[in-house]
DNA sequence: ATATTTTTTTAGATTTGTCTAAAAAAATAT
DNA sequence: ATATTTTTTTAGACAAATCTAAAAAAATAT
């Protein structure tokens, strides 16, 4: 019986680590897994024993490289399968994340490679982030949160860093999907809500909203 | 941490009450399954704790009504997964059935309408097996083992009974794939295998491979 | 009808991933 | 600098799925 575990454990503490480069603590993964955090600690020890993660008690982990390696290669089959559920499937994309969660752990490197050119090497999944290549290496591409744009500035958006089905429907509701085309005007100062103009129409969205909102210029 | 432990067993017992409508004996269940009588005997009490089977002691196991259903829902997934497999990434028909061994544990109802749907509601899978529809019925086909043909008599190949790689690797070489029409002509009374006419040839086939080929007059 | 062989089950142990409760260490507040 | 709070680890237990070895039942052979 084998299990997905170690893969899940991974994948957490890849994109634990991600946004601020340090060790991530054992209540963090804990609160993201759904877990306890004594049970965190021991399957960090194992994953230790495999030597894929850095692991000194009470100081939390990192990943090691072998680790680093295994976590982009579920992200990059997580991230081709949403491809496959949005383009030929015709899913939506705030329906693909359970789904992609499963078939992120069937084991075949033909199969993903198939998969790959099936869809025609797309770079972005459906929410705009980045598909790792085979080697784990990413596209250095320039994307950053809307709500840093500058007055009048123009932007195509891209992607989220958010992707809760209930912030993506209400993008969809929005028009805020990727690939459209808007236009930076101003803060509002009393809370710091942003408008900006789409399709001809300008419209205020929270700032809750617009730093999970990417944009390239 | 979720297992396809109960899922596999009931996919094989299926299998193995299939043939010969009688109860399977846990020997028979260990042998297919790799493991040991132990283990199965254990499994087997989990089972029919869950109504799943049909279980008195030392009398092997049949299925019940809902372990039936469970069962062949598994493999109608595994048979729409071998054909997306076969007619959306180009495998070859020997090289799928393990990658569908994984696929077919992915649980999403509208998953699989959606495969069903991009696949053109196929009827049988690349081995020529029916596809059993949502409320799992079969349809009523009319296909039986080349070795029962008499002489003289056309048919078409469109499936087959035995799925192992190099089995099918040696149909492709002989020609005798789905869709082949062939004609019957005798058996040789010396070791019984059999002579039949195919694309204008006349070949010889080993009486094992003749009754794992079905065919439709 | 009895002995032998085969099949199945039980008993007891192991591994994986989890838990709760308590102890220990680290961080924070006074 | 000490007390308090938070975080992490340890200890001990549990459920799932498996194992080996031994016992029990059923099937087969003489």
């Amino acid at each position: 019986m084998q299990s997905f575990t170690i893969e899940n454990y991974l994948k957490k503490i890849y994109h634990l680590t991600q946004r601020e480069n340090k060790p991530v603590q054992t209540n963090a993964i804990a609160d993201g897994m759904n877990t306890s955090a004594a049970s965190v600690t021991d399957m960090i020890k194992k994953l230790s024993a495999k030597k894929l993660v850095n692991y000194t008690k009470y100081q939390g982990v990192t990943l090691t490289e072998e680790g680093n390696k295994k976590a982009i290669n579920i992200i990059r089959k997580h991230r081709l399968w949403e491809v496959f559920l949005v383009n030929t499937l015709h899913f939506k994309w705030d329906e693909v994340h359970e789904i992609a969660d499963q078939l992120e752990h069937v084991k075949s490197d033909v199969l993903i490679d198939r998969l790959e050119k099936h869809l025609n090497y797309p770079i972005t999944d459906p929410h705009g982030d980045l598909i790792p290549d085979k080697n784990g290496l990413f596209k250095d591409v320039n994307f950053k949160p809307l709500n840093l744009l500058h007055q009048n500035q123009e932007a195509t958006i891209v992607g989220v860093s958010e992707h809760s089905s209930s912030f993506l429907k209400r993008l969809e509701e929005l028009n805020l999907i990727i690939g459209q085309k808007i236009t930076f005007i101003n803060v509002v100062d009393f809370d710091n809500s942003i408008e900006i103009k789409i399709l001809d129409n300008q419209i205020n969205i929270s700032k809750e909203i617009a730093k999970n909102i990417l944009i390239t210029i």
